[in-house]
DNA sequence: CACTATACTATACTAAAGGATACTGGTATA
DNA sequence: TATACCAGTATCCTTTAGTATAGTATAGTG
């Protein structure tokens, strides 16, 4: 018995692991190239499905539908039909959606600082 | 003349364009599956290729060797190599890796309240 | 000698993400 | 009559992400 050396680094193995767990979470929630932009333009105001593809550079309309659907599978933004002629759709935030503003924020400056520095190199 | 409607929406339709852009920088730089958990992995301690492996759950040896590279390109981390027998390779975080640690400490507490949120429904 | 470990790379493949283009139906406008 | 608008779909295609498997060289262990 006693194969292993006692020398094996000691750190537990899994508090690591533990903080990748909820970061992953919300990675599957909000990550791609296209949820967060649909999110940061809601924040906005109110868009209807037009604006959102003029808001946001290079999207087609097949990538925003989807994405809009997903995002309101996941609670994050409502769908609302108006039967005006010809019909409007308006996306708008949820509380849910909205809650996710410190993380743009943080993001966003992060961003930001990127931009000073590959500019100031 | 005078085709428009005079009650077309007014709105800077610019201002919501430029708060994307930084955060479409950040997707671009810590986007994707992988290289938070691998940032992450290293805010905690230097790891080599095969502790990195093990603490980041799912990973094959290709990803992870592909996404390590992009992260040094990226400025994000650092490798260093030792002529121990075998070679040992260390991975550890820049001071510019480092300082997404705000980024990351907003997702995770967003992730944890979601997950405690589901929990509860 | 067989086996393991390290730190990857190479090849070949599948799955998922994303893009390009065209189209629908109904109304309003030119 | 022809065109444009709205809110998407449908179809096809390309690119990227990710998987599976095997292999490299060197050294140490049983």
């Amino acid at each position: 018995m006693n194969k292993k050396k006692s020398e094996t680094p000691i750190y537990t193995p899994t508090e690591c692991k533990k903080f990748i767990l909820p970061v992953r979470d919300v990675i599957d929630i909000i990550g791609g190239k296209w949820r967060l932009p649909i999110i940061i333009a809601l924040s906005f105001k109110i868009h209807r499905f037009k604006e959102l593809e003029r808001q946001i550079e290079g999207i087609t309309p097949r990538m925003l539908s989807k994405e809009l659907k997903e995002l309101e599978i996941n609670g994050l933004i409502n769908r609302e039909v108006f039967n005006t002629m010809p019909v409007s759709v308006e996306y708008s935030l949820t509380d849910y959606g909205k809650s996710l503003d410190k993380v743009i924020e943080t993001m966003r400056d992060w961003g930001l600082t990127h931009r000073n520095k590959i500019r100031n190199e």
